[in-house]
DNA sequence: CGGCATCCGGGCCGATACTG
DNA sequence: CAGTATCGGCCCGGATGCCG
């Protein structure tokens, strides 16, 4: 570990030792939206080797910023309270790479728990506090991701149920959220498809979630 | 640069790929403070291997993160306006790290943009505005860092010149910062030694500046 | 002398295979 | 499902050399 260390007594220098790593950041991302299962965490990042997931495991726990719970006969990983606070530093990272995240490439994917992450970095509260309570769902591949807008709060979950409005939630969203096409483009042009629920609701949509771009 | 690609459409995993290699952010976080030329940032990184440094900088600069400018017959680097916006990732990177720095170590050093990035981190401005224009000097080694505090305005240069209070700046500055220990005790035990002017405005000080820890 | 480029040795990362 | 074992390659780190 001396080895690695970037031999400043600083707060800066001290939280790149601790969550500098390759894959670290990523790992907690995914653990602020819940606590995660070891095969969920590989889900959620389809390019981590398993030794490497295996490593930063071990290493963020010994940091103090995850821990292993059982939960009645698997074991799941969670953030410890020391985890938790790393949410800001995620959202501000969230926040800057928006503004240089380009055309999405094939090859690349959206993850349910990186667009939870996404959606709560470009909540808007101030916004949302004006606007009646409201359900989305975001089919993204194969499930629905759940997103409740209520007041200030905003819960974003896995599973069904009665939604106000669903749509795709495919990289397109991208474009929405950064005010780049105008929602009603968004639908008629195809990128944004309404699967049920009234269309002008994405209009709601983009005025609750929003990030500069 | 597809191989150390992290394969998803996410803010996040952007910002890592643009600023998460390592030394990225902490030269970035030393440019934060003002433009610097390559030696600087060498001397402010003493662990950092040269061709490690240029390789980041071509890295930085390709990325649109910094920019090389030529000032008069030599070269700086600088941010760019999106480089600048990291601000926001570093102190919250900061404050996080804070809270995880244990007792400093016979190698740790503290630079002079490190530790203007701490109290950059650390300033309270709604109590700074409660209180009066105070010039503080912290002596690092050889040189002093000049602290301005007038209102919610925090100004932190090289360079000497009339203050109201001069102290040295070791490690120990962060058991003041963190509330710790007491500006009292700090003098009385030797962990800050007051060079001139009015000791007791040393709690000005702990009052300005205040991290969790 | 400041500002890099080059050249190795070691360690971390990534892909695959394997095991309880 | 939840990891461990192994191995090739690449990045990092340290030293040194070049060049204006």
């Amino acid at each position: 570990m001396a080895a690695r260390d970037y031999g400043q007594y600083c707060g800066i220098t001290r939280a790149l030792e601790l969550v500098g790593e390759r894959w670290a950041l990523l790992i907690v991302r995914d653990l602020l939206v819940g606590p995660r299962r070891y095969g969920e965490l590989a889900a959620g990042l389809p390019r981590i080797p398993t030794n490497i997931l295996a490593t930063r495991l071990k290493e963020l726990q010994e940091a103090g910023v995850l821990q292993r719970a059982p939960r009645s006969r698997v074991v799941v990983y969670e953030l410890t309270p020391f985890g938790r606070e790393l949410e800001p530093v995620v959202l501000a990272l969230g926040a800057w790479g928006f503004k240089a995240l380009g055309d999405p490439r094939d090859e690349q994917v959206v993850t349910a728990d990186a667009l939870t992450m996404t959606l709560r970095t470009a909540f808007r509260e101030t916004v949302a506090a004006t606007l009646p309570a409201t359900t989305y769902a975001a089919r993204l591949g194969t499930d629905d991701l759940l997103v409740h807008v209520d007041g200030t709060a905003l819960d974003v979950t896995r599973g069904g149920g009665a939604v106000d409005l669903a749509f795709t939630a495919g990289p397109g969203l991208h474009r929405v959220i950064s005010g780049e096409l105008t929602p009603d483009r968004a639908i008629a042009t195809g990128v944004v498809e309404v699967l049920h629920g009234r269309g002008d609701l994405l209009g709601r949509f983009a005025a609750t979630f929003h990030l500069a771009a």
